[in-house]
DNA sequence: GTGCTGTATGGTATCGGTTTCATTCACTAC
DNA sequence: GTAGTGAATGAAACCGATACCATACAGCAC
């Protein structure tokens, strides 16, 4: 059933029915004949024949990382939550942790006109400047702060920064590092950056051997963290890029029967479940992703009602949980 | 861009460009003057124009009760894996487990003109059941049996039967219960089916004060395996619907002192990252997730080319993960 | 009565493609 | 030579809406 057909079905004109569903001078008769319709019909404007002519498609793409890291999945659902409530619908790419895919995801999401984007980054790439600046669209960067973009993010160098400073403070003098790739600009280099900021802060020299790279999950982590302590077994605290890196760093001392937090304190970014009931409950920053992704729909949504904000960059803040891995005791698992 | 503008740029009529890029009779000489072209302008047909003229739109429906679930984001990755190899883009509606939000995203798809569905179900109503007889798509159902439509399940049933028969082979003859509502076929009916079945296999007569129900987290667990084992302190051994359920209820005994295994064996479905690096490593069935996902997609995808191979049902197995809650030696995680 | 404003109306062009159709042409078969 | 076939072609109809436009009418001020 076609506009055509509803409105001589309900006695009315073409116009008249887009005046109803649209808004437009209508006499209330009119609007009461085509209500009645409708509701007997179940008639409604086909999407698709509006999307042509508005040129809007009221679809947002979603480019992300990976679906099932935690984190992700948060953020995704501040997004989703914020841009349902206005009439939005999510388009979703998971590109599995592969620049190619991201930028072919961009690629893909420019020729297929949603109304806007939503970059949950990680790398940059020249690829990625390229194709951002193509993409004549509204687009919102989530988790780094991009030159030129609106960008939501967090204060990972703050939170890493606090995060040492606490196992510092609690009296440990040799702290270790295991972190993810320095081209992950977040969770590598700014999170490197705070680390090292609370060692100059106490007057501890850096020292290399005690510093490695993992991958963002527990069994790299376990690997990496075998390796820093077989090159410095003198680690006495321990700061992990991410939680699952944490983990695995757990899993390798509960094996060689390193004790937590009595002959290691450890501390990671993220708050995942995992860390709360591991078998030392993981002390991390709670770095409000679900907050991160609406507010990061907020600032599309302003983009795309064309409100003369311009490109904003929101930063938000952080929230240190302290459990038995850095030696507090156990605390009831923050509400999700 | 239009295709006439790029038409009359390449020195040829729209007819042609249309058939340089669907296929059909083109001379050599067109075709080479027309992928110049549009090499040099990066023209690319309107996807919206093509949705309106053919009525596909290559996107698919998928809704889903709570995203940061991690066994939901597992379907999902798995479902957007196999779609996007085939051209097919994922459109999200997390309906937050809201049965309402439910019924709403799937009348949303079915006005929006998706070209299918695939639906992560929960809980059916009769509202379910009433709108997915009104739309006129493919539909793919995960996570239960629905008869009349394409599914793809998990033996739930099985893997509850396996994990209590794993307890009470190990000589615990207490057995207790943490379930959640039966109004969830397959998570709440089936799981608690096939603990009572390996009761009845075991002789074991059922002790409604040693089952408990509980929601789907670990807050929950909590309250629930207080709630039980202050009714039942005898329970020996523990089956929890999930992974969550089963760290609250392990979040107790920590507290009250009931040492896992030895004063209590615990297993539960799901096969968290959390359960797995959990205080005590948790037991736990894996269920494919993100295969059952890439098998609905498949599914799908044989309804959406029209192959005649109708409504099937697809069951999968599941793996049971012994851990040292059921006091098995700890084991290195599954991989993912 | 005239001019102006605001409400109401339906016809038609338009969005950007695909598909049908009639036609032409080259080639083969008889 | 003629009929038949398949390749190639471009004009035009079509998909289902919205937006513009010309027009009409009622109410009000002057």
């Amino acid at each position: 059933m076609n506009i055509t057909e509803f409105a001589a079905l309900a006695g009315v004109s073409k116009s008249a029915v887009s005046r109803y569903f649209n808004g437009g001078y209508l006499a209330e008769d009119k609007k009461q004949q085509i209500a009645r319709a409708a509701q007997q019909t179940g008639y409604h404007p086909s999407a698709q024949a509006q999307t042509l002519r508005t040129r809007q498609t009221r679809q947002i793409g979603v480019v992300l990382p990976k679906l099932s890291s935690e984190s992700c999945a948060r953020v995704v659902e501040g997004v989703g939550s914020v841009l349902r409530a206005h009439g939005y619908q999510l388009l979703l790419v998971d590109t599995a942790n592969s620049t190619e895919q991201e930028v072919e995801a961009l690629d893909l999401f420019r020729h297929n006109h949603v109304d806007g984007v939503i970059f949950l980054a990680s790398i940059f790439t020249p690829a990625h400047k390229s194709v951002l600046e193509r993409m004549h669209l509204p687009v919102v960067v989530v988790g780094q702060k991009y030159d030129g973009y609106s960008c939501v993010f967090h204060d990972d160098t703050g939170a890493a920064l606090a995060l040492t400073r606490l196992m510092l403070r609690a009296g440990r003098r040799c702290p270790g590092y295991l972190g993810v790739t320095l081209h992950d600009h977040a969770a590598g280099l700014c999170r490197r950056a705070g680390f090292i900021a609370a060692l100059k802060e106490a007057g501890i020299p850096l020292r290399p051997e005690r510093m490695c790279l993992a991958q963002f999950n527990m069994e790299s982590g376990y690997e990496q963290a075998k390796a820093l302590f077989e090159k410095a077994p003198q680690v006495d605290c321990l700061f992990c890029a991410t939680d699952a890196i944490a983990l695995g760093a757990m899993q390798y001392c509960r094996e060689v029967g390193r004790r937590i937090p009595a002959g290691l304190l450890l501390a990671a970014v993220g708050d995942s479940r995992a860390g709360q009931s591991a078998a030392v409950p993981l002390t991390s920053a709670h770095l409000h992703y679900r907050t991160s992704g609406a507010e990061a729909a907020e600032l599309l949504l302003q983009l795309l009602h064309g409100e003369k904000t311009g490109v904003r960059a929101v930063e938000l803040g952080f929230t240190v949980v302290e459990r038995a891995s850095t030696g507090a005791p156990c605390t009831p698992p923050l509400q999700w």
